[in-house]
DNA sequence: CTGAAAGCGCTTACAG
DNA sequence: CTGAAAGCGCTTACAG
């Protein structure tokens, strides 16, 4: 017994073959489920491999069967204070991954994670570097340029979120179009606000630019006056949308009826600005936001907004990358329906939020 | 050039040796900055590492020099539905996850992610997978017993969050002592509020019982009425929080004049019931939250709180385990100072909001 | 400076 | 059913 302990993660399935009395096959096999062992093969190897705690390899495995059984996703991060407000407008990524990781777990695949900085000049690079530890890779937004995602391309299935999809890669998106139109024709046709603003996201985002340009299409058919233009350039943040209510207050400006917010997160910046100024949502002025994020439903008033399904955004952004890991196949372009979700702040009653419990407290205004 | 491509991803280091016409050993340097190559072999090897896009395997690099560059993050994540409200109370693992991934850039290490369902039976089993696909593991609050993080942690380091240290593992967490203590200071002392109740979390985190001790001690000190108990438990969920609120309302109890909750989670449940019941925060009954997610600032009143540094937490916690992996250094316990954030919810006026405060959204100068 | 070769820890035909 | 052996794509002493 003078054998001395294994330095800690050296065990292999060589000590487990030994201490079972088997051949390292064998223990592979009964790992993997694999052929037919006899009951007492499996017992011994399954015996060792408790007594031993032993865990395989993960790199030896992928490099012998060619699988990893993961998938990369890359995203963009603020580049300042990692421990502030900056990372607020970028949430609704966190919800994406959360799709992509439950949909990856039905799957027995596992999801790394990499962040990049806005500024970082070589994405490709630490693209291409995630390529090598993956099977395939789903791009955030606007991550590289055609020929970047053409280059990764070939080394890795590539699945793009909120682009296009090119010959090399296929990309998962809502329906911008048809969320913007439902909610200007709400705004301008139901209510009928006769002034109405779009704060954009930012300029180089291309849902920004769909839901901008449905946005002036459809407000000008329904004949309202349309504000758009530098001063109303958000970047979907919080602090960027509350910068261009300040500004615009500042300059004097008087406010259109209805401010269509690129994003959630610039409507929340919004609100928070009117707020601060003593104006109403929505009696003086209605903000509408786009994405339905977890906490738009607590806002004060609560926001109406155009939900994204997001996670389902994920989920279907690893289910088509899976179907090309796995198979080639996977379809090219996938649109995912969006919803119109009416709250308050866009100037609806109450009503419309489910009733409570037939309490006995009547609602006293505060 | 009649060469036949070779099939995607089947490029491999021999590929780039004979297209350079050298060794696979010089490429293999190059690509690594190793040694000091002639400037030509150097150009002749970036050359065709270029023209053929090649990308190294991390599973041949892993199983080859004993490091994958990979450290793995388990959390829990809910079971049900998974496309509406019940990540809510989970976006601070997201923060979290944040700044583990933020800090593990800077080691050049990538973040494999995965969750694990509350009512998975088994999370050992997950959790030894994933410990065979990285260098180390970093987990979330009580995912393992005792028993399981030993096991585990025979195969590679690992930390936790919110717990405590055990001989195998080491952990990081916040302050919840001091933080606690400051808070119902705040309330009782400053605020003369005679009457205050813990809104609480899972009767199973360490975090929410340490918090409910430190509340009842330092209340019960101060001279306040304590309400606790069944009634007054909650899950650390906004509807959790809410419901709480309702039953209680419904129940015709009256409300302490300040309710500590255990999360901002619950906090933005209950202020949510409490505005939809009339009843005014803070002029009828006062709120606070515990965490200071990025949203309780944006909140109505915006929520006085207590900071966790949830990024700092998670950068905290990689770096630990760094310094375990790469030299079995490592401190086993830190505990990270928290901040009573004071806003308005607790019955402060607004001015007492810093504007100097960073990341708030008044803030002109950077 | 550079190449041939061994080895990392698995999986999987191929024999037996 | 089971074992010996080759091979996955790298890195790294070791010679030259």
């Amino acid at each position: 017994m003078a054998e001395p302990k294994k330095a800690k993660g050296n065990l292999t399935i060589y000590d487990v073959a030994t201490r079972a009395g088997v051949s390292i096959a064998s223990v592979s096999r009964v790992l993997n489920g694999l052929g037919t062992p006899r009951a007492e093969t499996r017992e011994k190897v399954i015996r060792a491999v408790r007594e031993l705690s032993f865990v395989p390899d993960g790199s030896a495995r992928a490099l012998s069967n060619g699988l990893k059984e993961v998938i990369g996703v890359v995203f963009r991060r603020g580049d300042e204070t990692l421990f502030e407000d900056e990372y607020e407008s970028f949430l609704y990524i966190d919800v994406i991954n959360r799709g992509i990781e439950a949909e990856s777990q039905r799957r027995g695949f596992d999801v790394l994670m990499s962040s990049v900085a806005f500024n970082d000049e070589n994405v490709l690079q630490r693209v291409a570097a995630m390529a090598g530890k993956t099977d395939g890779l789903i791009l955030h937004d606007r991550m590289l340029s055609a020929v970047g995602i053409a280059r990764v391309a070939s080394i890795v299935p590539v699945v793009t979120l909120a682009g296009s999809p090119t010959p090399e890669s296929m990309n998962v998106r809502c329906d911008n179009e048809s969320g913007m139109r439902e909610l200007v024709r709400h705004l301008v046709v139901d209510h009928h606000y006769g002034s109405v603003a779009y704060l954009s996201g930012r300029g180089d985002s291309p849902d920004n630019r769909a839901r901008a340009r449905i946005f002036e299409a459809e407000a000008a058919a329904a004949g309202a006056d349309i504000q758009v233009g530098p001063a109303w350039q958000g970047n979907y943040s919080a602090a960027g949308g509350a910068k261009v209510i300040t500004s615009l207050l500042d300059a004097g400006k008087a406010l259109p009826r209805a401010i269509v917010c690129a994003s959630d997160q610039t409507a929340i910046g919004a609100m928070h600005a009117l707020a601060q100024r003593g104006i109403r949502v929505p009696q003086d002025v209605a903000v509408t936001g786009f994405d339905d994020v977890p906490v738009a439903r607590h806002l004060h008033p609560p926001l109406t907004t155009v939900r994204q399904p997001m996670q389902e955004l994920g989920a279907k952004a690893f289910e088509v990358l899976y179907s090309r890991i796995s198979a080639a196949g996977g379809e090219p372009e996938i649109v995912l329906p969006v919803q119109l979700i009416v709250r308050e702040s866009c100037g609806c009653p109450r009503s419309s939020v489910p009733a409570t419990s037939p309490g006995s407290l009547g609602r006293e205004e505060g």
